[in-house]
DNA sequence: GGTACATGTGAACGGTGCAAAGATACCGTA
DNA sequence: TACGGTATCTTTGCACCGTTCACATGTACC
């Protein structure tokens, strides 16, 4: 650590609170869930007072809606990163659905808190908001670039949408077990599941 | 009011707490929502201390898990009335479905305890789990008995499951307004996503 | 150099879930 | 009918929570 580090770390204002409040609420996310957020413990974490976060968050969920952007950012890329080498319109949708769920199941606490309801209006978020379209405009794009009728686009992002998010909330909950289901292989059953809409992919 | 009533509203004790409890729990959770019920609002409503809800519940979530079991009653009750009519397998899905919307659509607060974070572990509440299960036993069931193969049951159960799962909670928790899709009617719109697995209903 | 401002601290308030100890009513048994 | 045990309910108190307020402390700019 250089000296620079130091005074940085032992001087009155912290720097950069604000970004370190966020990275220390995605490690006690990670490792302890939603329930363990608490303001009083990002604080102590980051090494400062309790009301210390009031200076960069008008409340509590105005972090958490900080952190589930980042969220929503992450889930975008690597959605975005699955489908870039896809063939045809069907693999790529496959690729999307499985970026989705394994982003959920790799990061369950975060999936929850972003699709909870800890953030109770969104419209007091509008950048929330549109970072968590871009997921949505992924598929939309998708079945677009395809040989679907334009005016079926909407309807059938919605369904496959709706399909993949109720999926994934039915696992990472745990109200639902895939492999009770003989799903040996869960991108497999992905495979499987966007295979219905087959026929209407044109 | 009779005497008798007036005796048991007096007395030290309650006479049925544990239900009054619950109903009072009810009426909280349909006006204020699932963040406005602690132990202590609802021990106030029901004209008694802070604590005594203790005698009757482990913890919060106990009774919470109670409030849930109604609600998926409710919910059971609900699909399993409105499918009684239907005219073939597609039909009754659709009935299902529509009846699954309807529900969480008219009592957004309890849906959303039901399949909330609220109830942690699952397995602490096995009647819970049971009585949960029941709503997805009847889309299962509406399969078996339609000229599906038998062993694609419970793909398309979870699939279905799933699919109308989804979008339930999107439309509930206000991420998917239907109306900016065109579907001006939400029962033609399920219609429509139902009619997505016809090619697979046999 | 002084002043405005952003950023941090500390104490305090009302709210929460919950444990522990005590009071009270009911109920089976003598 | 009297009694003792038990279920039920109250009171008190603790630790934690989000949030507000008055204040202290650095930083930046004229």
């Amino acid at each position: 650590m250089t000296t620079a580090d130091l005074q940085k770390k032992f001087r009155y204002h912290h720097g950069n609170l604000r970004d370190a409040l966020l990275s220390a609420s995605l490690d006690i996310l990670a490792t302890d869930g939603v329930e363990a957020l608490s303001l009083r413990t990002i604080a102590k974490a980051t090494g400062v007072s309790a009301t210390a976060p009031y200076s960069h968050f008008r409340d509590k969920e105005d972090l958490l809606a900080a952190i589930a952007e980042t969220g929503f950012q992450k889930l975008a890329l690597s959605m975005a990163e699955r489908g870039a080498g896809a063939k045809g319109a069907e693999d790529k949708i496959e690729r999307l659905i499985s970026a989705y769920i394994h982003f959920a199941k790799d990061n369950k606490p975060l999936f929850s808190l972003m699709f909870g309801r800890e953030l109770s209006d969104l419209k007091r978020y509008p950048t929330l908001a549109m970072t968590a379209g871009k997921s949505y405009a992924l598929i939309s794009g998708a079945l677009a670039n395809s040989a679907v009728a334009k005016e079926e686009v909407p309807f059938l992002t919605v369904a496959i949408w709706s399909l993949c998010h109720g999926l994934t909330t039915l696992i990472v909950e745990e109200k639902l077990q895939p492999e009770k289901f003989g799903m040996q292989n869960l991108d497999a059953f992905i495979k499987r599941t966007v295979g219905v809409f087959k026929p209407h992919l044109g």
